[in-house]
DNA sequence: TTAAATGCAAAAAGTTTGCACACGC
DNA sequence: GCGTGTGCAAACTTTTTGCATTTAA
């Protein structure tokens, strides 16, 4: 992989975040420090660091999906209201830490078991307040 | 909530699909007998009974939504090569049936925890062919 | 009769792609 | 110098919406 200004500044960005952008907002940071950047570009590089293994994406259902910059495995909790995606630091659940750990009750309909997609799903402390004060 | 014969249609076919077809699978099974609809009402039909809890919306990440007329809880398993989900029967996870059994290794960061999104990931027997046969 | 539902077409939202040019190695 | 990467604009995919017309209750 070339290594060219826009990668860099693109991954430390995404680094530099505790929050989960989405490939626009990254790109809206981004182009403060690179006001020629395009959209396209953000879009093929976060993809290709995907497949590197060097960030990860949060294809969040139905909505944007999002990108975390660290590659290591830990969960994530998202606003049901607003969308936003944050960390969750809780213990890896044990029935699920390995495909084989799973009870089943019937077959897997011919099916290859090979992982699972676990989010939890809450509403953030500024959500909460905009439905307190209503 | 006005019962059409699009309404009558679309939720007679999807319920009689084992698959969980996409809106626009859907529209094309009930063209066949409703020549005329669009796929509009198909979307506008859907949503409101996922409204109403009659049928479940399988948000898949990144992908179309999928419907499922079966309107109760159970597990799903997609396929990671062709994106097909079928019904998965395995007995309720313990360690998720409710948000109070979640072990917590530190703080939820303010959020309140409404539930979870799990959704298992495996190749499908078609799939599993066809990679075989290459 | 009348509010809700429909069909159509156009818009919206998010993401990808074709292409000519730029630039890292 | 070669081939990957970039910027731009246009295309694409999925879903939603505006509006005039139809229809169930």
């Amino acid at each position: 992989m070339r290594m060219t200004s826009q990668r860099e500044i693109i991954l430390e960005e995404l680094r530099n975040t505790k929050s989960h952008p989405t490939a626009e907002e990254l790109y809206l940071k981004v182009k403060r420090r690179l006001p020629r950047i395009s959209l396209a570009t953000v879009y093929r590089n976060l993809e290709k660091m995907v497949e590197l293994g060097l960030i990860q994406k949060i294809a969040t259902s139905g909505h944007q999906s999002r990108f975390d910059g660290n590659p290591n495995f830990h969960y994530h909790i998202r606003c049901i209201h607003c969308g936003k995606v944050d960390d969750l630091p809780i213990r890896p659940i044990k029935a699920l830490d390995n495909p084989e750990n799973i009870e089943l009750d019937g077959d897997l309909g011919g099916y290859k078991l090979v992982g699972f997609h676990l989010e939890f799903l809450g509403v953030c402390p500024e959500c909460i307040n905009k439905t307190e004060n209503n």
